[in-house]
RNA sequence: GGGCGCUUAGCUCAGUUGGUUAGAGCGCAGCCUUCACACGGCUGAGGUCACAGGUUCGAGUCCUGUAGCGCCCA
């Protein structure tokens, strides 16, 4: 006798309990550890999205980490040696707000730092001021604990991420790498400093990107303003924001409308201020667009930047980066009554940009310069993203990106990268062309990178911007608060002839933009296992940030794409497919839906979601797949019983028509669901192999059951043969989207992991020819309980009879099946009688009948 | 204003290069306690594939246009 297989199965198996388990084991067994001694070509790297960590996970991190996921376990199957790391992006605005608001505390860089300060244990009405260090203490302090909530719901969801990789952006490798790449790019001129018009956000004091603004429809008013003209008559224009007027730096019209033409060249006088502004052309002025003659400030929007710039006129920027008005003096103007002029702005001098309004419009009807009353509109208004009141624009000094004399290169970047689904290229594409401002990396804030800059003091204690003194590589990571350049001492900070820091620091995206550097370890040995990465997956509202910036960074660097492969996911929907949002109230958390349906029916959800289509949150899907799941546990425990103690059979003891008509089947599905997953869409492959196997739950495990319970004899072996075979493939199929019940049930079996298994391959399932004979028993079979079921007798009920009539092809092939369709249906006796298509009769043995 | 996507059963969605009678799951209805599974099984009803043209022997699928929904860019 020969030793037969003895599977440990459970009495009664179940899902729930499982990621417990199984979580425990996989760190034991360092399952997903990524294995250095490597080749590029055995990697498969992924540039995991670090999400910020700023409150709760939502459920869209469970939707898009799925599909990564998927991916990931897949190719692993395929032998490759996984690169799978997790980052947390922790720096920035996001941390901060939420610092403020959990510990009821603002930042006050002038404060001193208190080595023995406690944050209150609940937030007070008014926040409490601290030191900028100890702000920053706090920071990293929430995000830690932030870190590791978000770290359990992952490793719950069975993410197979190798956590020995896990990074953080404001981590002191992650700032050096990121200082060290700005170093590089300003050295080549890619990065540089400039005192520029800049996207300001007036309650966050911080200068905000191109990338961070939204635009929000707002209720306004157009008025209609007249200037005068030297010869006493008028023009008119019409503006939103007649609070500008005293910023107003000249008007433009269009070089080919004729209304305007004789105007162009000469001055005309601003009302109420009596500035004399030249009247010039342009093409980006709009005829149809009010009167057709615009008014341009500093600044009221990029327009007027623009013009600002390519006309060359002059600067009166009144806005403070408080969006109060600042002090201004009408005689270093060009103003006909300066004392007028000077009189009325003390007015709205300090006010904000509404209350200047009111003030400035009331004085228009008073002087007869406003035509009639303003008219009410509603208008695009931009704002930060992230932000309450409306961006001004102010001129300040900032380090800038140059992306705008890239744009072409861009664009070629972004048709080299593989995008799934395609159609995701052209989001990019109108983005990169839609630009036009360089990307500005500076930040009035607190928690970040800061700059590895240092700018030299004259004798009056000012900067010398134009003379920036750069940190040593060496010395990387660089805090220009605290480190002092070569060549000063720390007491000449802030002197004369001494030296200042750069008191700003780095956007986000300056740093999350490196994620593959920062991942992958750029100047170790290790970056040249992994990069160019294969895989970036994300969701599609940040291709405009970070996809775009990680483009622009590999580019400038390393001249080349930073992946391979983007994958771009769509929205989580709630279930009333209305888009989640903090505002709305319906954002959705992931754990208390873990606990209910399980990882498996979460992530059999979320892989159920195509490439880039969004997806509401459906509760039956999970239930669909909790119970696909259990299914799995189920059949595995039927199959693995019926194997117990017997050898465990190989293709050479598959042969009946039957069984090998289903593995052939099989062989296809894998064939199916390998190239599936090679084009990127899990949810093919999880759907196909969904069907297939619940056929062979429901019709084939039926059909031999009979069969596989005899002991012995070619019939028995045959179909134990292909269960175990079946079921081999089946389990591994799965295991990407269900890899708690998969590793469960092929653990009672197998030694090692089913994540470390092979991916099936149509080879493992080569019959060679077979009779098409699964499908049409299949369908006698479906007939036999339909007549059951319409006769309303038990499926066990006895038939006497079976009468099949159909082409005689078919009927040769279901001679082969009689078998297992007598035992599974309880049938006596088959006639069979030749027509032109399948039909079935059924005849109940006479006592059942009843 | 420019661009992209979607529209198939009550609901959520498949439908790969055009090819018999358009599929699945849920839900609903009926039946069955069956020795892997009642956290189950079986069976059934249910659709003029958004609309209008066109190409074709043949269109859910390709082309043109229209409408609605969603999104991106300006």
């Amino acid at each position: 006798m020969t030793r037969g297989l003895t599977p440990r199965i459970p009495e009664q198996p179940s899902i729930d309990g499982l990621e417990a388990v199984w979580m425990a084991r996989w760190d034991e067994e360092a399952t997903y550890r990524f294995e250095p001694e490597t080749t590029r070509e055995q990697v498969f790297s992924i540039d995991t999205p670090p999400p910020t960590v700023s409150g709760s996970l939502h459920i869209g991190h469970v939707f898009s980490y799925t599909h990564t996921d998927v991916l990931a376990r897949y190719q692993r199957m395929r032998g490759k040696n996984v690169f799978y790391p997790m980052g947390w992006d922790d720096n920035g605005l996001a941390t901060e707000r939420r610092v403020e608001n959990y510990f009821g505390v603002r930042c006050d860089p002038s404060l001193p730092y208190e080595a023995a300060y406690e944050a209150p244990d609940i937030p007070g009405e008014t926040k409490q001021p601290i030191s900028r260090r100890n702000f920053v203490e706090l920071c990293a302090r929430l995000t830690a604990m932030d870190e590791e909530i978000f770290k359990a719901i992952w490793r719950r969801l069975g993410i197979s991420i190798d956590w020995s990789l896990e990074y953080a952006t404001v981590s002191a490798g992650s700032q050096a790498i990121s200082q060290r790449d700005f170093l590089s790019l300003v050295k080549r001129n890619h990065i540089y400093s400039s005192l520029a018009p800049t996207l300001w956000d007036v309650d966050f004091r911080t200068a905000v990107s191109q990338a961070e603004l939204e635009d929000r429809e707002r209720p306004g008013a157009t008025h209609r303003v007249s200037f005068a003209k030297p010869d006493g008559t008028s023009v008119l224009i019409e503006t939103t924001r007649p609070e500008l007027i005293p910023s107003c730096v000249g008007l433009v019209a269009h070089p080919d409308d004729e209304r305007y033409a004789d105007l162009i060249g000469t001055s005309v006088y601003t009302p109420l201020f009596g500035v004399e502004v030249p009247v010039r052309a342009h093409e980006l002025a709009a005829p149809d667009k009010g009167t057709g003659i615009a008014m341009v400030c500093t600044f009221g929007d990029l327009t007027d930047v623009t013009w600002w710039r390519e006309l060359d006129l002059p600067t009166r920027a009144l806005i403070g980066r408080d969006g109060r008005f600042m002090g201004a003096d009408f005689t270093q103007w060009p103003s006909r009554h300066p004392e007028v002029a000077n009189a009325l702005y003390a007015t709205i001098e300090g006010a904000t940009v509404n209350q200047a309004r009111a003030t400035i419009v009331e004085a228009l009807r008073a002087s007869g310069d406003l035509q009639a009353d303003p008219t009410p509109i509603s208008h695009p208004v931009k704002f930060y993203e992230k932000g309450e009141r409306p961006l001004e624009i102010v001129a300040s000094r900032q380090w800038f990106v140059a992306t705008l004399a890239h744009r072409a290169e861009f664009l070629a970047r972004g048709e080299q990268l593989a995008w799934h689904p395609d159609f995701m290229r052209h989001r990019y594409r109108s983005w990169v062309e839609g630009l036009n401002v360089d990307w500005n990396i500076s930040r009035q804030r607190y928690f970040g990178v800061p700059f590895p800059v240092w700018y030299p003091l004259n004798e009056n204690a000012e900067p010398d911007f134009d003379a920036p003194i750069f940190a040593d590589e060496a010395d990387l990571p660089v805090d220009p608060a605290s480190a002092v350049p070569a060549g000063y001492t720390s007491d000449q900070r802030g002197r004369a002839h001494g030296f200042v820091g750069d008191p700003d620091i780095m956007d986000t995206w300056a740093t999350s933009s490196l994620t593959p550097q920062i991942a992958g370890k750029w100047g170790t040995d290790l970056f040249e296992k992994v990069f160019p990465m294969d895989l970036r997956p994300q969701a599609h509202d940040i291709i405009r940030t970070w996809l775009f910036s990680t483009v622009v960074r590999s580019h400038f660097q390393f001249d080349r794409l930073p992946w391979a492969h983007a994958i771009v996911s769509g929205w989580i929907l709630d279930p009333d497919r209305k888009k989640m949002s903090k505002s709305k109230g319906n954002v959705v958390t992931p754990m208390p839906l873990l606990e209910k349906h399980g990882a498996d029916a979460l992530r059999y959800w979320a892989a159920s979601g195509r490439p880039g289509a969004d997806t509401a949150i459906d509760e039956a899907q999970m239930k669909i797949g909790r119970r696909l799941a259990i299914k799995v546990l189920n059949v595995a425990k039927f199959v693995l019983g019926r194997l117990d103690g017997h050898e465990l059979g190989g293709l050479e003891q598959v042969s009946e028509a039957i069984d090998r008509d289903l593995l052939s089947q099989l062989g296809q599905l894998v064939e199916e669901a390998t190239l599936a997953l090679d084009n990127y869409d899990w949810a093919r492959a999880l759907e196909r192999t969904e069907s297939l196997f619940w056929s062979f739950c429901d019709d084939y495990v039926e059909l031999v059951k009979t069969r596989a319970y005899d002991a012995e004899g070619p019939g028995a072996q045959s179909a134990r043969a292909t269960l175990g075979l079946a079921l081999s493939v089946f389990t591994r199929l799965l295991a990407p989207v269900l890899p708690y019940a998969s590793e469960e049930t092929w653990r009672w079996w197998h030694e090692t992991s089913v994540h470390r298994a092979s991916w099936p391959s149509a080879h493992e399932l080569a019959v060679g020819e077979t009779v098409p004979v699964y499908q049409p028993v299949c369908e006698v079979l479906e007939a036999i309980r339909r007549a059951k079921s319409s006769a309303k007798v038990s499926q066990r009920a006895g038939v006497a009879v079976c009468s099949l009539s159909g082409p005689a092809e078919t009927l040769e092939a279901l001679r082969h099946g009689l078998a297992d369709l007598a035992a599974a249906g309880s049938v006596a006796a088959f006639e069979f009688a030749e027509g032109p298509e399948l039909a079935v009769g059924v005849e109940f043995a006479a006592h059942d009948a009843t």
